[in-house]
DNA sequence: TTAAAAATTTAGAATAATCTAAAAAAAAAT
DNA sequence: ATTTTTTTTTAGATTATTCTAAATTTTTAA
């Protein structure tokens, strides 16, 4: 079984991996895990040995088939209860992240099954990122950042990269919310900033840097 | 901030002295947080340097005002949490408890108080335990054990005082449950067993132990 | 009231997760 | 192709929780 330390860092290596693509470094895991490179060495010697993680000296870290089920498990928890927090608890987007950051950890098949049977089967949570099935299969979506999208054309918030919460409240004020229509209207050849209205009412402007990090669907 | 384990004795410590009536000896406290007394020693003056406690060696412990509080907070959490896992998830009041031990360290008061409202300010858990409110006060109930009901008397089913899961399932079979209405028809002089008629229709019989641990007010 | 039994504490050690500082290896730059 | 810089690992400690075995204190019983 599990501690909850080395279940944040399966999940942290799936999530820096690019879902499992490429190595990860030790500084990168130091840096998203916040603590230092010296305890991220010890710790991959440990999860080495429990066979979850393939760890080569001073070359980087990926993930076994079981360590990547065991990141997809800990990851369709967090989706699921911040879906929870948000659906049923009215907890606004940008509040549920660190909440769900503990509600991943609790160990009990049979409520995450329940809970995703009360949760109607959600297939993705309020950052409109995909939950994984009990399998870990997670649903294919073929999203591109708002920064792709042509001026003019029509498209779809899907869901949103970094779900920081700054960013969060930032979309919510300038009325940016997951599935609301968006048409670029503009873009700005000096610095790829963009003028979009929302909904076919409400005009708002983003910076590239905003724009990379919505996720849309055309139409 | 405590840890998980100083909560669990704290909990454990407020139950085992009856609402902090009594002083708890470190043997209880091994045997009801399965663990060996030298532990629970080293536990207590951990404790009482943080004021949570009065301990006085070999004599036994006692909450502090401070103590107190937190147990109830952790008590609170518990029950709320088993009420939204029978109320809303579905789950059977005999499954909740292992769950419910974990869900009851999350940290974060906005969750409490919003699930809280979601439940309904629920009074009591499914075992009818009292659910302290935020400043930790308890609501006051005057039930007494269905072994100190007189014959031919009728009355309702408010709390079961072990909540074990093998106690659970056999009242869940033998028809005994929150709020149901019992009769006594018979107690036998010999082991003070009795026959019992539930909701007016299903006949039962329980042993003296069984009535020990249901308790019920009168009507 | 003293001896035996039970409960409790102390001493010393183990495991997990973390740290700092020093050493070693790899990558970048001259 | 060296030297310098950066990254990573190793070595040695620290804190929290737990244990066993030995010592101590309290309680019970003869």
């Amino acid at each position: 079984m599990l501690t909850f330390t080395e279940e944040n860092y399966l999940k942290s290596i799936y999530h820096l991996s690019g879902e499992g693509q490429k190595p990860v470094l030790t500084t990168q895991l130091a840096e998203g895990l916040d603590t230092r490179p010296a305890t991220v060495t010890d710790m991959l010697k440990k999860l080495a040995a429990k066979e979850l993680i393939v760890y080569e000296k001073y070359y980087g870290v990926e993930l076994t088939r079981k360590g990547k089920a065991e990141a997809l498990t800990v990851i369709r928890k967090h989706r699921l209860w911040e879906t929870f927090l948000v659906e049923k608890l009215g907890f606004s987007w940008d509040e549920v992240h660190e909440v769900a950051e503990q509600l991943e950890h609790i160990r009990s098949p049979l409520l995450i099954e329940k809970l995703d049977i009360f949760l109607g089967r959600p297939k993705a949570d309020p950052h409109g990122h995909p939950i994984p099935d009990k399998h870990g299969k997670l649903p294919v979506t073929a999203q591109t950042p708002l920064a792709a999208v042509a001026v003019q054309q029509q498209a779809t918030v899907r869901a949103v990269r970094h779900a920081s919460s700054v960013f969060l409240k930032y979309l919510s004020k300038i009325g940016v919310y997951i599935g609301a229509s968006l048409q670029v209207t503009e873009r700005n050849a000096f610095d790829h900033s963009v003028h979009i209205v929302i909904d076919g009412k409400k005009k708002a402007f983003l910076s590239r840097e905003a724009s990379e990090n919505i996720l849309v669907t055309p139409g």
